[in-house]
This record gives structure tokens, C-alpha cells and sequence, in this order.
RNA sequence: GCUCCGGUGGUGUAGCCCGGCCAAUCAUACGGGACUCUCGAUCCCGUGACCCGGGUUCAAAUCCCGGCCGGAGCACCA
């Protein structure tokens, strides 16, 4: 990073909380405390919710970003709320309409835009100072509605890029705010509340995505003014998930109040609550932004560059337990006596054992009864079996001579099996899962021949998780 | 339309600023093999890329120009 040096590097994540946290905050987040990390630096988690309108701040938000930060190990140093510092934006205002570097300006947005697109001044903007303090203290004050008034930074009416001509930098909005109540009805917009923010707080570094790229050359006016110095900028462009459609904020939720999604922690949402219900690793998460890098092209990346960076965190400590979907009961004929099979937890990583009875009558997955019947498999740590019609089979020696190759399948015996649903990003699947996994409530596990998923809850039947495969 | 910004294997990334050590890095994916009482893991081996066209230069992925393609912004949203 340009001009870093180490112990004097400021950088901030600064979402609006009117959602979840997603995979886009996290990117934000993990990239920005990495790089502070890096240089001995701060960070600073900073709530940009000055809009109570369109982009309404949602109270429970506030918190869960601060959870999701701690649990990517991310915690920020200082911690701030625009919305409890507008009497600072309202002084810095003040200054500038002494300065003569911003205008009341009564204007329509229709009659704006019309000036904005010609480039000409509109008739406010050369008013003297004293009448634009007199209509900003009334815009504080509640004489104009909505509308009526906003308060423009003067830039340069014919600059190149019409986005940069005389933003408006606070509007009235007669709505009260999630966190200050009705206490105020002249709100400052991103780009007036985040360049002094930036300031006031010594950010020396932003890395953010390239939507507000703008943002920089609008800024820029209000530093010039007061003397300050722009902090160092870099910029990432759009991040696209394979597994992921286009799904903003708000339509998740009118998705969950329609009953599409559980909820905000659904498996197949991309919010951080979702990776965490799912088990997922912070550290799988971290080194998978990293490895996007923050170059300005759009990355469209699938999530199993991240299932491969997690599973090689939790393969070696995850449990293995047996899990038969579309279960089918077979009764294995001529089975001599019943014995207690041992299975370990773990095929390298010393765990300890399991235990299952093996009884004639037992579980495999349908999938593996068509695919083998009228054939010899394995019974994994068991015996081996030759499958028949209608669900018989008969016994066929304990040797394990069927090594070599794909015919080891996973069972249960009927005695010792618990209902169990698996909630994935592409539903719900039932099924059994063996008794021994109640020693795995809420840690991740792999069920052998079919996924790595989070047991969340057991009480008469399990829950569980999908995590990846 | 206007203003910006990008374009390295299937995907992501390093290298580009300060041209040669780049017949281009790493990861993932994919193919093959070994091992394994999981379709997981591990170990080998392999496939595969500098958008196109000019220019500058002894030398270009790297610099310049044009084209094509992609993205973002053009809100009293963040």
C-alpha cells in the first residue's frame, strides 16, 4: 500500500446496517483489518446510517455487525455511530456556508438536474452568505419540508463528470432514525458525512468498491477547502458469487417475510450468519477475500475455492459419523451373532472410536442399493453382504477383501438410529444418522460419503447444518 | 448518451508503476496414477492464459495509440 507506514495506518469499514452483514461486508471487513493488521495499524468499524428514509438502519444490525467482526477476529479498535455526531457535521456546515463553499439551494431536483445537465449555476448558488446561514438555520429548524431545501457543496458546475457537480451534501428528512429518534430532521448524505468522518478520524487508507468511486472526486472539494489531505484510496470492483444470484439486501427480506428463506442465517443466503451457522471457519473465510486480492476488475469466483480453503482447516479435526439418506431397511440373512463394531472417528487424526451394533437388520442409502443390488459390498467396519431383491441381503464373510474399491458403503443398524434433517442451500433433506453424533452438538462433522455439516440441535431428532462437501 | 475504470489458463490471483532473470507465480477446478475399510484427505504426474491490431525498443504481459469486450457512476441511496 502506498505511503503505509507501520504504526500509523488508519483504515475504517463503514457499512450502513439497514441488513445483515454479507459476503460483501465481509470482504469489506476481512480485507480492511488485514491490511491495518499488516501495517501495526487501527481499525475502525464506523456505521455510516444518516439515511432513516431509504436505506433505513435496522437496530438489531448495529450489533450483528459487531458480532461478525469479533468472530472474523476483526475487532475494531474504535467503534462509531454517524448518527450520534451530526451536530459535528452540522458545525463543519456551518463553516462551510462562511467559507462561501456551500449553498442552500431550494431548487427541485427536476430544476437541479436541469442546471447540473447544462452545466450552468442554479440561481442560488451566488446568493450571499449570510441569506444561505439564515436558510440552513431554518432548515435545521423545521421551516421547509422535505424537499424545499438541501444544502449543495459548490464544486464546479461545468466539471467533466456531472456526478461531481454541486453534490448535495445534507436533506431533510422528517422520519425518525432507528438509534437518535426524531431529534433531527437535516441529515448529511454518505459523501458529506464520510469525508469528515474521514478526517476527524485520521483514516490514512480507504479500500472500498469501485461504486464509490465517485465518492472521491466529490470529497476532494470539501478537503480542498479546509486544507486537509485525502487519504490514500484503492478501489475493488464487483464481486460475484457462482452459487449466489444477484440478491440485494432488501429483497432477501421481503424474501423471508414471504417465507422463501427461513430467515437471515438461511443456509442459502450469503450473510456472514449463514456461514457461521453453517460452520464455516472465520480463518477459511479470511484467507479466501485475501486471495481475491483488491484489484479493480470484477471477480466472479465460485465458493468452492472457499469449501477448499475450510475443509482443509476442519478435515483434520472433524468427526466422521454415518448419515443414510432415502434410507432402506435391509435384513442381512445367515449374519451369525450380534457384535459391537468399532469405528473410528477419524481415519488419520487419533479421535478415539465409535461404536455401532451389528444387528441383521440395518440402513444404506437407496442410492446405494440400486446401484449394487445383486452385488457383494461392504458394510464399512462391518461385513460384507450380497444385496437382493426386496430388500434382503445375505451374509458374505467379514474379510475385507473388497478394498480396492468403491463398494465400501456406510450403514446403520435399526436399533441405533435418530431421525435427522440436514438444512442445505438447496433444502431440506431427511434422513438417519447414527446416535453417537449427539458428543458433536454444535461443531462440524463429516458425514461420511456425503458432506461436512454443523450439528446444530438434538433434542428427540438431529439438526444439522450443511456445511460443504 | 456522458464520465471513469478494467481485460493474464475453466475460475481467482502474482507479475505491469521501475521493459529483459516470464517458453509467466500460486490456489482452485479438471484429467491420470498411488494410497486409503468414505465419493473425504494425502502423495505424484498432466492439461491449460498474457483480448485484438498497430507503434516505440536490441528486447513488451509490462510503455504508447486505436479497436473490441466487460464493469461502475451520472440520486435530496449507501
Amino acid at each position: 500500500m502506498p505511503n503505509a507506514e507501520k504504526g500509523n495506518v488508519v483504515m475504517r469499514f463503514a457499512p450502513n446496517p439497514n441488513g445483515p452483514p454479507t459476503l460483501g461486508s465481509m470482504r469489506g471487513i476481512v480485507v480492511n483489518s488485514e491490511y491495518a493488521r499488516m501495517y501495526d495499524g487501527k481499525f475502525i468499524l464506523r456505521f455510516d446510517d444518516t439515511d432513516p428514509r431509504t436505506k433505513r438502519p435496522l437496530l438489531e444490525a448495529y450489533d450483528w455487525y459487531l458480532e461478525d467482526c469479533k468472530w472474523l477476529d476483526a475487532n475494531p479498535d474504535t467503534v462509531v455511530y454517524a448518527s450520534k455526531r451530526m451536530d459535528m457535521y452540522y458545525g463543519y456546515a456551518r463553516k462551510l456556508i462562511e467559507m462561501g463553499y456551500a449553498y442552500v439551494c431550494k431548487c427541485t431536483r427536476e430544476e437541479f438536474k436541469a442546471y447540473r445537465d447544462s452545466g450552468i449555476p442554479c440561481p442560488h448558488r451566488d446568493g450571499n452568505k449570510e441569506k444561505s446561514m439564515e436558510d440552513w438555520e431554518r432548515m435545521l429548524g423545521g421551516f421547509y419540508r422535505e424537499g424545499e431545501a438541501v444544502l449543495r457543496i459548490k464544486t464546479d458546475m461545468s466539471h467533466k463528470d456531472p456526478a461531481v457537480r454541486d453534490w448535495v451534501a445534507f436533506r431533510i428528512i422528517f422520519s425518525d432514525h432507528p438509534l437518535v429518534g426524531d431529534r433531527y430532521v437535516v441529515y448529511p448524505t454518505l459523501d458529506f458525512e464520510s469525508a469528515i468522518e474521514d478526517h476527524v478520524l485520521g483514516v490514512t487508507h480507504i479500500l472500498r468498491g469501485k461504486d464509490l468511486a465517485d465518492s472521491e472526486k466529490r470529497q476532494r472539494y470539501v478537503y480542498r477547502y479546509f486544507g486537509w489531505e485525502y487519504p490514500v484510496v484503492k478501489l475493488w470492483g464487483r464481486i460475484k458469487i457462482h452459487e449466489f444470484g444477484k440478491l440485494s439486501t432488501s429483497d432477501i427480506g421481503k424474501k423471508i417475510e414471504r417465507g422463501v428463506y427461513s430467515g437471515w442465517d438461511d443456509p442459502a443466503l450469503p450473510t456472514v450468519m449463514a456461514f457461521r451457522r453453517r460452520g464455516f471457519e472465520p480463518e477459511a473465510l479470511k484467507k479466501f477475500f485475501l486471495s481475491l486480492g483488491v484489484g479493480e476488475n470484477d471477480v466472479s469466483v465460485s465458493l468452492k475455492n472457499l469449501y477448499a480453503e475450510n475443509r482443509k482447516i476442519i478435515d483434520g479435526k472433524a468427526g466422521r459419523y454415518f448419515f443414510i439418506w432415502n434410507p432402506v431397511k435391509i435384513v442381512i440373512e445367515g449374519l451369525k451373532e450380534v457384535e459391537i463394531v468399532k469405528l473410528p472417528l477419524h481415519p488419520s487424526t487419533d479421535m478415539g472410536t465409535r461404536k455401532l451394533r451389528g444387528e441383521s437388520v440395518v440402513y444404506i442409502t437407496s442410492d446405494d442399493y440400486e446401484t449394487f443390488i445383486g452385488k457383494e459390498v461392504r458394510l464399512k467396519g462391518f461385513c460384507n453382504i450380497r444385496l437382493e431383491e426386496s430388500g434382503r441381503a445375505v451374509y458374505a464373510g467379514n474379510q475385507v477383501e473388497a478394498k480396492r474399491g468403491r463398494n465400501i458403503i456406510h450403514w446403520l443398524p435399526e436399533s441405533q438410529t435418530m431421525q435427522c434433517t440436514v438444512f442445505t442451500p438447496e433444502g431440506v433433506i431427511d434422513g438417519l444418522v447414527e446416535e453417537n453424533v449427539k458428543d458433536a452438538v454444535n461443531r462440524v462433522v463429516q458425514f461420511e460419503r456425503y458432506a461436512f455439516c454443523r450439528i446444530e440441535e438434538i433434542d428427540d431428532a438431529v439438526r444439522a447444518v450443511y456445511t460443504h462437501p
